[in-house]
DNA sequence: TTTAATTTGAGAATGAGTCTCAAATTGTTG
DNA sequence: CAACAATTTGAGACTCATTCTCAAATTAAA
């Protein structure tokens, strides 16, 4: 990740632009019908995973890895998803805060707040029930 | 599901045996150097899962599927996973589980034991770095 | 402008998982 | 037990995302 080259600054305008989904390779070339090889993409995604950048996760549904930008900010904070509306909902509060660190030290993990997500059902999809 | 073959016996033993730990296909074939195609494993496998039977989970690290017995009781508690070497912690202490329900409370979800998993690195893993 | 370092293209290679269909196995019924 | 039908397995071709390789092209620096 030296040399500034055009497809690194469309990936990462890409990546700004869409910050709050998670993408496909075929997803990217879709969009912004870009001419690139897929070993190049693959490669330059690898990349910017390695750097930080963008975050990558595998897809059961999909059968692919998906991207989606790195805010810093989103690292610090863990999050709970509702099984059944599918809200995802980010952890912000002290307190909240701390109950995870106590639930890491009584079992000797640092838990990492970034890759963490609680399962659950929300209270609206509860009392719908 | 119907027919009890030789080989479905062998598999529900190998995963009763090994309730514990998520197995890839390759991992079973050398444990139990059965003699058997891989097409018919997945497909067993395949079976197993939809049929409650085993659960399914995609290993980034080992890029393939990995498989393990679903013990009813599982269900009720969840899990510390160790980002770093893979360890996969049961938790089942009342005090932990606490402060879950309280996370919970505290945002307004009923948390899902079964679902939730907790990122982050065990202690061995911590001093090694 | 020349040179050296880095990046990309082109396509072959890999490897997990799926699919197909004939052959083998299993359960059932007389 | 024998004969039959239903189910399962084997063998290998196939798919498809991802990786690898290395020569050609691009980039930054001198």
């Amino acid at each position: 990740m030296v040399y500034n080259t055009k497809t690194k600054k469309i990936l990462l305008e890409y990546f700004n632009k869409n910050s709050n989904v998670w993408v496909s390779v075929e997803q990217i070339i879709y969009d912004e019908s870009i001419c690139v090889k897929r070993s190049t993409l693959y490669r330059l995604l690898s990349d910017m995973v390695e750097a930080g950048v963008i975050l990558k996760e595998y897809s059961i549904e999909k059968v692919c890895n998906l991207y989606k930008i790195n805010k810093e900010d989103c690292h610090e904070h863990f999050h709970l998803k509702c099984i059944d509306c599918g809200k995802y909902v980010h952890i912000d509060d002290k307190e909240t805060d701390n109950l995870i660190t106590q639930i890491g030290k009584k079992n000797e993990f640092v838990i990492n707040r970034g890759k963490t997500v609680l399962y659950g059902m929300c209270e609206e999809c509860r009392t719908k029930k």
